[in-house]
DNA sequence: CTTTGTCCGTGCGATACCGTACCCAGCATT
DNA sequence: AATGCTGGGTACGGTATCGCACGGACAAAG
């Protein structure tokens, strides 16, 4: 049932083939699936976690590019026949997954056309988020996009309310801390958010959506065309 | 000989048989290939031309997040099983391509393996080079990112100089005009470039590379560790 | 109960942008 | 010579950020 949505999809015998590969783990906060330049080892189908991606300049703090839950998976890369890994990738909600190793995984992309085709579209989408993501970026202020992150973390938390501390939400947009207690202290004035040292709760998730960006609603709409 | 670099690379037979589908087009400033959103009809090889990859957000203007010379292609969308482009992607410089008439390409593809290969590694290329613009546009001035797209320009128009007005280039930037009027004034005094009623000269490469932000580099890296 | 660390709010000056508007120089058209 | 268009330089106030520093509130640990 709390399965991964790429393997869900995937045709009764296919998906039975790719569970018996998998090995399910826990998730741990912090914890760094994916180092930018590092080959990959595995690919991960997060069942109930999620993950940041997150692109770094060298000499600068890094930047929250993509976010994955149950919709996706980490390491679309090796899919492409590519080891090394183009994001670091951060566990940002602890939570199960499956875990497949990169020889595994290869091997049964060569035996699963309905896998290849899942993930390539699935491709399509992280490479619609980065775009969206890289626009969002330059023209839309903290406020709308701290809502967005709010909503897409709710989205893969499962969850009203999660752990997450104003340092690290400016860490992820690339802001500063002070910018995101004001546009946080706005949000919870409107009623749509409450927090305290590190627990944020939503309150109002359709105002919430009002007040972040149409990037969010893009993102939603470039994955429901997919799947 | 003046060819495209993926077309190149295949295997005698394969790129023979992918010469064959294609029907060489000269690409027009301002035309615009694919529009987001709505689907493709052919892919485009660059062999002189080159392209603007062109990230739009509603009630914003555009931003440029990726190129394509003829080291590329447009329409990599489509190896991905998906109709719809991600982008708008403008035609930058014009100059000769080859075409592929979607159908064609997708049958291509059944066929050809290694044609698979090289476009698997350019997407991952292009996700590469989209992570890099986001972070790229957060914590990089107008002046480096300036530098780097004369260089990322130089390197695909085949030539010194080449047609630019500083009104598309802050649209490509998505800063205002007079900051790129500002950035310019600057890498001119210092000699490195020459321009005038839109005619841009670069004429002095190596210190161009020096005021560029190591972006550039990251580009061209991550390209060369795949081809 | 104090200490230490984490988390969050505030204040302040600096700066890299922004939007807008105007002006001038070249060039083409008439 | 008059006109218009395009490309590019200048000026000015506005603002969304920045970096940094301080202080308070709370919790867990000693």
């Amino acid at each position: 049932m709390s399965e991964n949505h790429l393997i869900e999809l995937l045709p009764r015998a296919d998906g039975k083939r790719l569970l018996a590969i998998c090995e399910p783990i826990q998730l741990v906060l912090s914890e760094v699936l994916c180092e930018p330049g590092k080959p990959t080892s595995h690919v991960y189908f997060p069942v109930d976690g999620f993950i940041s991606l997150i692109a770094t300049l060298s000499g600068h703090p890094g930047l929250e590019v993509g976010m994955v839950g149950r919709e996706g998976l980490v390491g679309v890369q090796l899919a492409l026949g590519v080891v090394n890994s183009p994001l670091r990738a951060v566990v940002q909600g602890s939570g199960a997954a499956l875990r497949v190793s990169a020889p595994a995984f290869r091997a049964e992309l060569l035996l699963s056309a309905a896998l290849r085709n899942h993930l390539d579209r699935y491709l399509y989408v992280l490479l619609a988020q980065l775009a969206t993501s890289a626009a969002c970026l330059r023209f839309h202020q903290i406020g709308p996009r701290l809502a967005r992150w709010l909503l897409m973390t709710q989205d893969r938390a499962h969850s009203d309310s999660f752990h997450v501390t104003q340092e690290f939400l400016a860490y992820m947009l690339g802001v500063r801390r002070v910018g995101i207690t004001a546009a946080a202290m706005h949000l919870q004035r409107d009623g749509l958010i409450e927090y305290s040292r590190g627990e944020m709760t939503v309150l109002d998730r359709s105002g919430l959506e009002r007040a972040a960006c149409a990037c969010y609603q893009t993102d939603l709409q470039a994955y429901a065309e997919q799947f």
